[in-house]
DNA sequence: TGGTTCTGTCCATAATATGGACAAGAACGC
DNA sequence: GCGTTCTTGTCCATATTATGGACAGAACCA
């Protein structure tokens, strides 16, 4: 599907930039980066070393480690409109935040990641808030993962979660695992992780589609586990799947 | 300076990204990236769709121009802290905005280019909007160009101005022209531009420097030009050169 | 001290990106 | 209608370019 040839250089430096965009601010060691990308030290090397002179990464002083530069930014500042999707599930997030109290997330698919692009925080005194926007996870390791692997044909979420085998060690989890919570969340109607990415906490997603039947997004509450009991767990999903729903609507039209 | 080798194909993927970024949402056909850039077609036609398959470049449906694509700004939010120049700047443009009454710039340089990072809308009914937040322009151009290239040693402003070379027949300008103004401004100690970019137009600006002597941005009015005539263009000018002193000491603390 | 991480560099080699040449479509003039 | 000039897209032999194995230094720990 993709056989355009006569670019590997730039690919590559395409795969260590997402690499480092999931390692946020705080950056990313070399030896990660060739890790999880599968390439050469030199080459990785190479790579970023050419993108520190292009501005697109910096390195941190202390750490040596290697970020986002603030090129990037600049760059995009060529596409300023906001995205549909965010338009049209700010109420939706507004009016669940109400209803709910806890942490809501929107997040969406992007390559073989999950992107979390907006977050509501709720009243109740105790919020999740360990994921901020901006957060870049491989897919399959958050609930919100788990739903959009279930919203789209089996076949493809298979090849993205095998794609991100390698990645799955850092957040403890494998290949089975992910495939089975898939399956769980296909059987439930939304994506549900009794434990959370942090301890102690509980996660709901449902997930959004675009008209023609993909995966746009998901949207997740996030709470400690004793506020998510079975009882609960049940109103949750049942207010995230209306607005789901609704937000459908509105990217549809 | 940067001799650092073996990464010809991701400069060049760059520089295409950045053509691409100049031409904000409208897009830049591709035989304007080959003009601009000076590489060969098949070399940037095979980027550039290299790039649409890595979904950093879009192509729109009706026009088959080129632009930067969605997942730019997603790497880009791997990136949040806004710019401590963006921070610094605020107060300074909010009491020049309201002193003299006509749209304000902030403009940065980025590679060869200018960047507009912020603008403030006066009070006057006749605003000078042309230029928006994300606008890129290579450097020299614009009175804030100017100004830039002003504040920099001689020897680095025209060497910047040789590389632009190609990109100012569409501006309507050539180096001999550039240089001349930046000659001018440093006289004055304020670039300015009789003609602005838009007929009737006319800009004022001012450089801020780092702490270590390197320009860091420029603070620009833009105004029809019967608003600017000698009398004020000289107040206009001394509230931008006061506000520039005190954006370099937030910046420099 | 030796062992284990990490990062950085060299350079012969193979694989890769290159660009001249060709092709075809679109817009314009007449 | 037909030529002219613009555009974008593709092929493929070639040589330029990126590659990665091997080596080395630095930092940390026992």
């Amino acid at each position: 599907m993709e056989p355009r040839q006569g670019a590997q250089a730039i690919r590559r430096a395409l795969a260590v930039l997402r690499i480092l965009a999931a390692g946020r601010e705080d950056g990313v060691p070399l030896a990660e980066v060739v890790r999880t990308t599968g390439l050469t030290r030199p080459t990785v090397h190479r790579i970023v070393h050419v993108l520190i002179e292009e501005g697109i990464v910096e390195r941190h002083e202390r750490t040596g480690r290697y970020a986002i530069g603030n090129q990037v930014p600049e760059l995009a500042l060529a596409r300023p409109r906001p995205s549909r999707l965010l338009i049209a599930a700010n109420p939706s997030l507004q009016r669940a935040s109400a209803a709910i109290g806890d942490t809501l997330f929107l997040t969406v698919r992007t390559g073989n990641d999950t992107l979390c692009v907006d977050r509501r925080i709720g009243v109740y005194p105790i919020q999740v808030l360990s994921i901020e926007v901006g957060a870049r996870r491989p897919l399959g390791v958050s609930s919100a993962g788990v739903a959009i692997l279930a919203a789209m044909p089996a076949q493809e979420a298979r090849k993205i979660v095998a794609a991100n085998e390698k990645r799955f060690e850092a957040y403890r989890t494998d290949v089975a695992t992910v495939l089975g919570e898939v399956t769980a969340a296909r059987r439930l109607g939304y994506g549900m992780r009794e434990i959370g990415l942090v301890q102690g906490t509980k996660s709901i997603s449902t997930w959004i589609k675009t008209p023609d039947g993909q995966p746009a997004a998901a949207m997740t509450v996030s709470a400690v586990r004793t506020r998510l009991g079975p009882r609960r767990e049940q109103e949750v999903a049942e207010i995230l799947l209306r607005e789901a729903r609704i937000i459908e609507q509105a990217i549809g039209g």
